[in-house]
DNA sequence: CGCCGTTCTGAACGATGGTTCCAAAAAGGT
DNA sequence: ACCTTTTTGGAACCATCGTTCAGAACGGCG
């Protein structure tokens, strides 16, 4: 009973997001917080808690569903395992602007200072790397990766390379040649009868 | 004449971009720099100007010695291109601890909202992609690279991978893993003969 | 030795940060 | 319609932020 809610929780937490997203931790204040989702400070602080504890929790949801999305994208043929990683490696995550993953954003600002968001981010991209190697392996089982590769180094690579991507394009290097790269980074693993070169 | 300065400015200025570095622009307080220099706020203002101006020029600085050490990579034997391109891979740059390169961070703290510092990020990026471009075209005139393959797509790999190892180093993945990535990665690209596969 | 120009220090300032609190508002249950 | 319970908005709070300023400290030079 009492006064029900006026928002949508599940709504104000993606503005939350995207503003800690674009603007990380420091940079993001209570006021903005407050403007993006047009609650008020005293609302947030009842619903959410403080600054730190509403972004842990956006954050420790981030890389559940980047944990969740990493696992799926395992399930699927063995011979389009490649095919998965090049889709994977063509389409970075937050792209239509330049606004990047927030996995990516929160280690690069915290986890030198952090000892929690870096072990949760630590988790997250070893998820990422098992991912990775299991796609890797499924590939080799489908013929299209050298058996007698390191799946784990290999796998590693596309995890790298991903994570690369996502720097240049923050930086503004244009989807062309990100692309380019993502393709060659594939090819480059890929046994020869299937290159594509050039 | 008059009082002569009582530090000296080239180690002050590296004191404030590892402060930087560690605790990123919004992060760190002038008093952070205050503490770290050993100057006084005051002294810090009437020396260096204000926090933002001081940031800008120690980022352009590190900017222009990217830029430069990315040059100086591309001299050398073509035979042993390849070999360059891997050292650099193998050793993150600033490696001891996980502090990371202040490039990387800049670009994923401020890129989104600060069009200098993207610009400057930009260039910064685009340099490097050249020189590794550079060099790969090398390793295919060595004969250690398939000559028909786009040297940019590969070099842009190589920058790309680069990047992602740094991400990887910050959450904390071990060097082992990170040293098997970067090998594969040089591996990926070299023609078969070469290969020291697994 | 004493003037002079510069640098250094630390206190002070206004603005903004994160956080708390409270009175008013808004339903649901009785 | 009243009372209970919860949310709400915004004022108030103190700490910290970036910045400025005035005077003390200092070395070179006459």
């Amino acid at each position: 009973m009492g006064r029900p809610r006026k928002f949508d929780e599940h709504e104000v937490l993606i503005a939350v997001r995207r503003q800690f997203n674009e603007t990380g931790y420091h940079g993001t204040s209570v006021d903005d917080l407050s403007r993006v989702t047009g609650l008020s400070k005293g609302s947030l602080y009842s619903a959410f808690g403080d600054k730190e504890t509403l972004f842990r929790r956006i954050f420790d949801e981030y890389c559940a569903s980047s944990d969740q999305s990493a696992a799926a994208r395992v399930d699927g043929p063995e011979d389009q395992a490649l095919d998965r990683l090049r889709a994977w490696l063509t389409a970075p995550d937050g792209c239509p602007d330049r606004r990047g993953c927030l996995l990516a954003k929160t280690t690069a600002e915290l986890a030198w200072e952090d000892e929690g968001i870096a072990a949760r981010s630590l988790a997250a991209y070893e998820t990422l790397l098992e991912s990775c190697r299991m796609l890797v392996e499924q590939a080799q089982r489908a013929g299209q990766v050298d058996p007698a590769a390191d799946s784990a180094a290999l796998g590693g690579l596309v995890v790298a390379t991903h994570r690369g991507l996502e720097a240049l394009l923050k930086a503004g290097v244009d989807t062309k040649t990100l692309n380019r790269i993502a393709n060659a980074t594939i090819d480059s693993i890929t046994l020869e009868p299937t290159r594509t070169s050039a």
